[in-house]
RNA sequence: CGGGAAGUAGCUUAGCUUGGUAGAGCGCUGCGUUUGGGACGCAGAGGUCGCAGGUUCAAAUCCUGUCUUCCCGACCA
């Protein structure tokens, strides 16, 4: 892609609003654009990075047996009375009416709407067990949207959903989407902590929480300095200083992002809502259902506030926007320009993804522009291109060498 | 929803105390000079001073109301 026609709009000084260092930079970058509180534009940027986040996420979901479908943002109330939660919600569920005056929400997550899909086409032991997602936009109406990203009223998540014959079933599932999302955040370059919590308003028997540990975050998290245990500290109860529940060591607490979390539901839905099917007696029985959510936007601002320093972020490289960014120094050094394209064409024929910076900018700006955007491998063209010599940088590892430009396809 | 702060050009902001022609930096347009870390000169464009009412000869400035945004808290994934 040539960057004088990608929409990256950076900013030398940040919005005032912004706050937070991943809020400040985004705004910064040209990954997102603030249009309301707790509501935001994904640019070119930020887009492809959101893109990137829920290729990793179907690839590693399609693994273990999930299929993905896409169900309505706006759904009838009928459908929430059913489960008791039109009453229940509160003002956090978006509610709106439609012509004839009938109400309607926009879907802050999808319990009913999946299970009445289900209940109305499974209905033997034969069609189970199943496991649907969906990557959908959603929509909570917070008392308080804050840090860009972190907590918005319309953010993009991925939330899947699994049905079952027997309890045993579902942890098996359950064990599955823990390791899906062990991997998916691996692959985002997310170091998490998985720590059990409140099963909270969606209700059920078990949860956990996958945390990436920030200053930023809102949750604080108890864990033990010698063994594994984790946990969210309104479920844990314990504070700094404390004596670890499972062996004797020590208690600390720390901030982290709620980046995922997944749910045994069991049968709070399918009692509820009917969602039954003939079990191998032929008698019916409640499906068991598990829910498992994955913040995408959230994690996009997770991995910026992990991958950045105030100069620009760094992407790991399985969500970078791009993996490679070319910096011709001197557009007129005929010599740079071919050279540049030169390498900008054989990374493309490789099935790299390859932004070059073909603007009338000086050289400075270049610099600037792409230390703040952040793409892992840079290439600048400059004074040493007669000699077909190239400036290549890893910045993930902070390293500058002098290559040949015919070396670069095998550092990457 | 309680407490605090802030709304002036695309972004950052000065001016407000003490009412009297709305200013700067960045960005943008044109011309020239520059060209390995956000260049320089000259010439320009761009503003319902959040909105509504009030006081006044006169309001960005004073008063009242209202909307919006951010931060802290409570609540929530």
């Amino acid at each position: 892609m040539k960057q004088s026609l990608l929409f990256v709009p950076t900013l030398k000084e940040a919005p005032k609003d912004a706050d937070v260092k991943s809020h400040r930079l985004m705004s910064r970058a040209g990954i997102i654009k603030q249009v309301a509180a707790g509501i935001y534009t994904y640019l070119p940027l930020g887009y492809r990075v959101i893109r990137k986040i829920e290729e990793i996420i179907r690839e590693e979901l399609d693994k273990i047996g999930a299929s993905e479908l896409l169900m309505p943002a706006l759904q009838p109330k009928d459908l929430w009375n059913e489960s008791g939660r039109w009453d229940k919600y509160g003002p956090e569920l978006m509610r709106l009416t439609d012509r004839k005056d009938r109400d309607f929400c926009l879907g802050p997550t999808h319990e009913e709407v999946i299970t009445q899909v289900v209940r109305d086409y499974v209905t033997s032991y034969k069609k189970l067990p199943l496991a649907l997602f969906q990557i959908q936009t959603k929509f909570r109406d917070e008392m308080r949207p804050r840090f860009g990203l972190m907590r918005g009223r319309e953010f993009i998540m991925k939330d899947a959903y699994t049905f079952s014959e027997t309890p045993e079933d579902l942890d098996r599932w359950y064990k599955l989407f823990t390791k899906a999302y062990i991997d998916i955040f691996n692959r985002c370059g997310l170091d998490t902590k998985i720590v059990s919590s409140d099963v909270g308003q969606i209700g059920g028997d078990e949860a956990d929480e996958f945390m990436v540990m920030s200053e930023v975050g809102e949750d604080t998290i108890t864990y033990c300095d010698k063994c594994s245990y984790a946990a969210n500290q309104e479920h844990s109860l314990l504070n700094t200083g404390g004596k670890c529940p499972v062996c004797d060591g020590t208690i600390n607490t720390a901030k982290g992002i709620e980046v995922g979390n997944i749910f045994k539901l069991g049968t709070k839905y399918s009692d509820s809502m009917h969602g039954t099917f003939a079990g191998r007696d032929n008698k019916p029985q409640p499906m068991i259902m598990g829910c498992y959510g994955l913040g995408i936007s959230r994690t996009l601002m997770a991995s910026v506030e992990q991958h950045s320093t105030e100069n620009g972020i760094v992407w790991p490289k399985e969500i970078a926007p791009f993996k490679v960014h070319i910096i011709p120094v001197n557009k007129k050094d005929e010599n740079q320009l071919n050279l540049a394209y030169e390498i900008y064409n054989t990374l493309k024929s490789n099935g790299v993804e390859v932004l070059i910076d073909d603007r009338d900018e000086r050289v400075g700006s270049k610099f600037k522009d792409a230390d703040l955007i952040g793409i892992p491998f840079r290439v600048v063209v400059g004074k040493d291109a007669s000699e077909l010599k190239v400036e290549f940088s890893n910045r993930l590892k902070d390293e500058k060498e002098l290559v040949l430009a015919s070396e670069i396809l095998a550092l990457i």
